[in-house]
DNA sequence: CCGGATCCTAGACGATACTG
DNA sequence: CAGTATCGTCTAGGATCCGG
């Protein structure tokens, strides 16, 4: 008894295991942090060069594209592919990772935008209170 | 004409709706930081009181769980209920709207603990390559 | 074209002491 | 018991300039 299963929710992963909750928050930090999960979703439709990444997502500066994109790669989520030439091409993608993590993301994305209005309507009514 | 569906996915939800792509930023931001993830997984079982948490949490401090509970609520993910006897006590339970987001969180849970292997494993090559 | 190196600021976080 | 107030630290993130 006492079997080792999969836990099933965030409570289980938390609790019955102290490595475990360890790397769900380096996951968590990852997702959470200002321009990680931009440059998932700007990666979702194939690969794509840095000049590219950096027209197409507003307001990042080229040292956040740079250590995001540096970080993502860290974590396996993002490949790196550079070619050879002048002047120098590099492409990033999706690892197989990277693409596994687009369920969970998506569902999250979803849930922001259909309870947006809750979200807000929330924080109008606290925010007057004071 | 150009019908506004639901977008299914993280790229469509911040491509197509400028306040929608800020509303998933807030999203991402509570979910990313660094206790508010954990308390509301200490609140799946049921409503807890202010002290429970504060004993159950292990490393957080006063002042972080008030100010991440604090969030929650203003948030709507978290209600709290105050009774007023001597000595005070508190209860914060999870709201509905919390709850809905139970479904998203646990499938990041389990993606971050099913995959923890390949996360540390790429972090470890990446970082035996400087 | 693709970054690396530097400097700087705001805010997140923690420790501690105090209060209704 | 359930917080607030205050202070110090540390890091994410931004601006800017430089290099292969």
């Amino acid at each position: 008894m006492d079997e080792q299963k999969a836990p099933s929710n965030l409570g289980d992963v938390c609790r019955n295991d102290e490595t475990a909750a360890v790397h769900v928050r380096d996951i968590l930090d990852r997702v959470g942090d200002k321009w990680s999960m931009f440059v998932v979703s700007m990666l979702e439709d194939g690969p794509q060069r840095y000049g590219h990444l950096a027209r197409d997502i507003p307001g990042i500066s080229q040292r956040m594209l740079t250590v995001t994109l540096q970080r993502l790669e860290r974590d396996g989520l993002v490949e790196r592919t550079s070619y050879p030439e002048i002047p120098p091409r590099v492409e990033y993608a999706l690892s197989p990772l990277g693409e596994s993590l687009r369920g969970p993301i998506d569902a999250l994305a979803q849930w922001a935008y259909s309870h947006q209005e809750e979200f807000t309507s929330s924080r109008n009514r606290y925010d007057a209170k004071r």
